[in-house]
RNA sequence: GGGUCGGUGCCCGAGUGGUUAAAGGGAACGGGCUGUAAACCCGUUGGCGUAAGCCUACGUUGGUUCGAAUCCAACCCGGCCCA
């Protein structure tokens, strides 16, 4: 028994930055393999944003652990805390989103969280915290404000910074963190996930359950994981994300985008292959880079789509891309068959988003028509069935002749 | 409420009457190099026009001027200080 809760304390730290507290965790998984009380398992999501990338699937992967230890996952759907906006890791006030935003992103999360949760009854519970936060009198606020200072609302780092700076920090932003331990009252969690962003916020719903009475949580966070560029966070913003709604093609060719030296964070954290292999897989010595790339790609991609799709965009990625060939699938463009000025007709096939940017691509020498460099912006191109106008390396067109 | 500083292109940020489609940086895009990369190097980055050139742009609206991002007025938004 002893011997099985160091087990499982085992797997669920691998991929963590830190948890609140280790021993009440180990506790904790203890007490319910002892009475065979299911876990709940706290994950707030923010449905500012409808899609969901590869940087919430890692707080994702580590839920849907407890889950396979038998354990609840009980997702809330910040749509109430999301018409505040959550200060957390933006150094300026966010948006705030309308009640029918909120509504689609928070579907659509929810289906695209499943690509990675394991949906059954018995293993997840979804909550708006509008069911609870929108019943709250004025009373009650003040209640819950009561235990929170401003001295340690201010200590957070992301506050701290932007008052230092002198970036405007709205008093409603001060209400996040409360609403949201306030949530873990209501729906009453053992444990709580959330990236080492969320630190703060899920260290305060430790102090209201405990203000409420309740045992308080223990929080796990986990790491941030790095966008696409190296540097920042992974966010939708940023535009340095993969979407786990992206074309398994598209999903392929942003892995073998990234950098050597980040092979490693993503292999860890994106995948479930043994420690010690990871550690060969990004030895330049024992495996070649970009056999190893291929590898995350490839491994990446199954886990969305499956292996057969993952081997065909590696293929595809090879070829298009190693060997300069053209893609399988190319969009077509319908157009008459007149002669047009070279510039133009990026524009109409859509490659380009004026007829200046056309200009300046073709003068750059990123333009071929059938394979033949186009250098003279003002060239008349005679459209004929199938030509293949490519932009750079990656944007193509098929033109079909239209009468 | 008073004082003061500020709002510039995708973002940050220089510019304080003409030579400014607006320095510089970031980012993105195109090319080179490569292992597909990353790093690095070169180039480009408002629109229309074959071109000459024209139009639009520096919070908003008016005004001064031959000429304004730059001066003036009002307004809107924000920072800071004082109350």
């Amino acid at each position: 028994m002893a011997q099985k809760i160091a087990e499982q304390m085992r797997l669920l730290k691998r991929g963590t930055v830190e948890i609140f507290t280790e021993d009440e965790l180990s506790e904790r998984l203890a007490d319910s393999a002892k009475t065979g009380r299911q876990l709940r398992i706290k994950l707030g999501l923010d449905p500012t944003s409808a899609d969901i990338h590869l940087g919430h699937t890692v707080v994702l992967r580590k839920m849907r652990q407890f889950q396979d230890l038998g354990h609840k996952a009980v997702l809330i759907i910040g749509d109430y805390t999301a018409r505040i906006g959550d200060p957390s890791g933006q150094n300026t006030t966010r948006p705030m989103l309308s009640p029918q935003q909120i509504e689609e992103n928070a579907k659509t999360y929810f289906q695209q969280a499943g690509k990675i949760l394991d949906t059954s009854e018995k293993k997840l519970e979804v909550r708006y915290n509008s069911e609870w936060l929108s019943e709250l009198r004025l009373a009650d606020i003040i209640k819950l404000t009561g235990n929170m200072t401003v001295a340690r609302m201010l200590e957070r780092d992301t506050f701290e910074l932007r008052h230092k700076k002198g970036d405007p920090i709205g008093v409603h932003e001060f209400l996040y963190p409360l609403m949201q331990g306030y949530d873990s009252v209501m729906i009453k969690s053992d444990v709580e996930l959330g990236g080492t962003d969320q630190t703060f916020n899920n260290l305060v719903g430790r102090d209201i359950q405990r203000a409420y009475g309740q045992k308080p949580q223990i929080v796990i966070t986990t790491p941030i994981l790095v966008g696409l560029d190296g540097k920042e966070k992974m966010s939708k913003s940023k535009g340095n994300y993969i979407g786990v709604t992206d074309q398994a093609g598209d999903m392929f060719g942003k892995i073998m985008s990234i950098s050597d030296d980040m092979m490693e964070n993503y292999f860890t954290l994106l995948t479930d292959l043994p420690t010690d292999e990871i550690k060969e897989l990004v030895n330049p010595k024992k495996t070649h880079p970009k056999k190893a790339k291929v590898l995350l790609g490839k491994t990446i991609v199954a886990a969305f789509y499956n292996e057969a799709t993952a081997q065909l965009a590696a293929a595809e990625f090879d070829k298009v891309f190693a060997q300069g060939q053209l893609p399988d699938e190319i969009p077509e463009i319908q157009i008459p068959p007149e002669p047009i000025m070279a510039s133009k007709l990026l524009l109409q096939c859509g490659l380009v988003s004026s007829g200046a940017e056309g200009k300046r691509i073709i003068k750059q020498s990123g333009c071929t028509i059938d394979g033949r460099k186009i250098s003279d912006p003002n060239e008349q191109i005679t459209p004929t069935e199938g030509m293949v106008v490519q932009v750079g390396k990656r944007k193509f067109a098929r033109l079909k002749i239209s009468n």
